[in-house]
DNA sequence: GCTGTAAGTAAGTAATTACTTACAAAGTAC
DNA sequence: GTACTTTGTAAGTAATTACTTACTTACAGC
């Protein structure tokens, strides 16, 4: 955000030859993700996307210009659970429901194991960006599930509990386990059987809600 | 790990003035705790301790080896969890055992918030003492949790679920709070009544595998 | 052809980094 | 007292950092 000229090149130029900043992006999404804001070089970044280091700052003012670029390509990359859910919410099959959002959860993480990496190095690090991320991410998928559980409480079919807190719970397991998985290396240490953890999750979980 | 002089002085001496040492120790534990490894200089750390930089090499090798020690500290602090559990496991009363172990977490993490962060810092930062640090807390506290309820099991109290997923799924709930609380500030955005997190937390689960 | 603009590069710069060194002060042992 | 070790400090060092500059090349419109 300092001068004019890069200013123009930040936002992102449809004519723009893609390959470049794309490449800078890409290198810097990895390094980031691997060691954090503080932990990675411009000179690194460079050298990964195989591009001359001075063309960082042609196409982002600053080294953190170039990492709110990457905040923000990831807020808006992917739709998250929504899609899962709106599928699956009208058939009231809960057991369906949240069996295919935490296998939804698990499967993104799993596929772009950058991602929690940088939403956690984002959130500890401070960065501006950092709030928006979390709130895109994880407060909006937990009023999702929040409103379907409410939905179910007036049906009759969920016990009274307090909806947020419950919707807290089940997010709290899968996030949780997919943090043990990917950030705490937990995968080497002893095989899980994923399918056998979401099924043991949603059974716990709507038993423990269920209108008894 | 490079002079002899400096391997000497790594190994806490009880002689020592506790001053210098201890000071050196409390200011970086802030500092890596707010900004993680890289983000954090020697000469901060010197100024925060109020003490010559040249000294924290009188202390520590490197700076990564004061970074180790304070994870060491960390891991032998507090006895965390496993007293909670032992005072009120064999009243086989379910709804306190995890009442106080939910409550306890929080507690814990609540009181020094540097815990959780460190914890998350020298994990994704890949610090060596990083996989200790997870075992004893993360993996210890579910190995216990996990005896107690295959004990509980056996007693024909919980249904016949997995009790290391189970273990999980509880310790998902609190600690992924804690998280969106610690890390992730939502402390700020919004009040929570913790009482009743760990009420909701507390039923859901108990609920969820309980004999029926 | 020429002109203007974007893309690319090598070589810098000033500041900061972790870590050293050489030396003074202060306590402790005899 | 002196000899020795510990504790403290100011001033360094070599390497690395984010970021610039001056310059060349490639390509467009005319």
């Amino acid at each position: 955000m300092s001068t004019d000229k890069a200013l123009e090149k930040e936002a992102p130029n449809p004519r723009e030859k893609a390959s470049t900043r794309d490449k800078l992006l890409e290198a810097a999404i990895k390094l980031f993700a691997e060691k954090g804001f503080n932990g990675t070089t411009t000179k690194e970044i460079a050298e990964r996307a195989e591009v001359n280091e001075a063309l960082i700052f042609r196409h982002f003012s600053t080294k953190r210009d170039l990492y709110g670029a990457i905040i923000e390509k990831k807020i808006f990359e992917e739709p998250g659970i929504e899609i899962t859910l709106e599928t699956h919410k009208d058939s009231k099959d809960d057991a369906l429901v949240f069996t295919a959002i935490a296998t939804r959860m698990f499967d993104r993480c799993g596929k772009d194991p950058s991602f929690m990496r940088l939403l956690h190095f984002s959130a500890l690090e401070g960065h501006d960006l950092s709030d928006m991320f979390f709130e895109t991410y994880v407060e909006y998928i937990n009023m999702l599930i929040c409103d379907y559980i409410e939905t179910r409480i007036k049906d009759g079919a969920f016990r009274n509990v307090n909806p947020l807190y419950a919707s807290k719970a089940f997010i709290g397991m899968v996030v949780n386990q997919i943090i043990a998985q990917e950030l705490f290396g937990e995968k080497k240490r002893g095989k899980i059987d994923q399918e056998q953890v979401v099924a043991t999750f949603v059974g716990i979980f709507l038993n423990g809600i269920k209108a008894c």
